[in-house]
DNA sequence: CGCTGCGTTGAGACTACTCAATATCCGTGG
DNA sequence: CCACGGATATTGAGTAGTCTCAACGCAGCG
């Protein structure tokens, strides 16, 4: 398990070697375990150092002035969830757990060491943040363009196939622990609304969905609704 | 003008020396013009260069297979336009010029010496990388959860905040070369309520707004109303 | 001089919102 | 054991924001 990172890495390049994996594991400086619905970083702060999400889950989310929140990213184990601190140090927004998860802290003067001596590794952790920036794009695409029932389809598409590549897809299905609330301030609608959307998917057979578990009935409908293609995740260059 | 990078990056780090200065100013192949208007790189592209813009405007949008278009970014000169192809290759969206612009071309075997050589230099491409995905997240942010009203103040005091570091205000205005259709399509909104909003923003006497020039009448008002705080710009270690 | 592109305005329709009520479930304390 | 409060999901009704369709004005240009 605390290869996580590596093995996602290798995934995408097959020539890093037991040097970079070495010198990852031994960028961890320690381990944390948060409970549900606790802020880790917030907006505004200056960090000295990054978090690799080991289990659980974990989201980004923006605030306006008045109170509005948008959920900006949600992360499942193998993502570093604000990896972008190192080189930007202050936060433009702010990190949460949504349920229990076990936590890789690296210091960034470990990862300024590693970025002085490997530049291949260093190349990869650029890459990571990269495709979070690809996925932000696929998501102002989605607020921007897609109907809030695409913009659902899509969000569990997504999920889907990121989970998937962690294991974290079994018979089909998968736990989501958004609340209704949740899932609006991740698709910018209302949570009235978001209750109805998902209703819809249902009643379209596409998904089950109850209790923090979504169950995928069509992936091939839910797909062809969402305009799904996963080109952006960046997972071309997995061998397996 | 072409230190145009180097003097972007040396306001933000004082660090950077004259090894810096060269390898950027060595890294560049060629310069280009091109046309207002035209794609300059296509999305499911894949990249062996990386483009900075100098002169003009340019934008990056995403589009869903029924034509529906997203503007993901805009971009004044100073910008990478794809500095994000250089690890991740495969471009997920399609860069667009939309006035004639000024292009310098960095092919990416170049940027691969300057990261196996220097790595502060390094650290400070990811960092542009990284403040363009802030902007994202902002513009995500709006998309969600601001009114078209408010989105509309947001897009004017962001570009004007970003043109002012590059000079490009004069006199309280600055060119904006977008039609309401386009406008529109960066909003995410139709260009008919593009046309409506921008009309409500002229009667409040916020933007006085005519082709293709802005000129901002009230800069607090605007700020107010677009919830606007620049702290997401990173403009913060500007010493002047 | 008649396109064509862009901006503007009006009218009616639709999506998503707010407010409000009700239903479930669950944990806690009496 | 049951009553209660809190969190979440569901449903209804009326409203606000934005959309589409359509028409028109204006300027630049071949």
């Amino acid at each position: 398990m605390t290869d996580l990172l590596f093995r996602k890495l290798l995934r995408r390049d097959g020539t890093l070697g037991e040097r970079e994996r070495v010198a990852l594991a031994q960028a961890v400086s320690k381990r944390i375990v948060a409970e549900a619905d606790v802020d880790l970083v917030r907006e505004d702060e200056v960090c000295d150092r990054s978090m690799l999400l080991e289990e659980g889950w974990a989201c980004r989310y923006g605030a306006l002035p008045d109170g509005r929140r948008q959920i900006l990213s949600i992360h499942v184990p193998g993502d570093f969830v604000d990896l972008q601190s190192f080189p930007l140090k202050r936060m433009d927004h702010t990190v949460a757990t949504l349920s229990r998860c076990r936590i890789a802290i690296y210091p960034h003067k470990n990862l300024l060491r590693i970025s002085e001596e490997l530049p291949h590794l260093t190349r990869m952790l650029w890459l990571m943040t990269l495709i979070d920036a690809a996925i932000l794009r696929q998501w102002l695409l989605g607020l921007g363009q897609r109907s809030a029932l695409e913009r659902t389809a899509h969000l569990v598409c997504e999920i889907h196939s990121r989970l998937d590549l962690v294991g974290g897809v079994e018979g089909g299905g998968f736990d989501l622990p958004l609340t209704q609330a949740e899932l609006g301030e991740a698709l910018g609608i209302s949570q009235v609304h978001a209750n109805r959307v998902v209703g819809a998917l249902r009643n379209r057979g596409l998904v089950a969905w109850r209790d923090g578990r979504v169950r995928i009935l069509d992936l091939e409908g839910l797909q062809e609704l969402a305009s799904f293609n996963p080109t952006y995740l960046a997972l071309e260059s997995m061998e397996r």
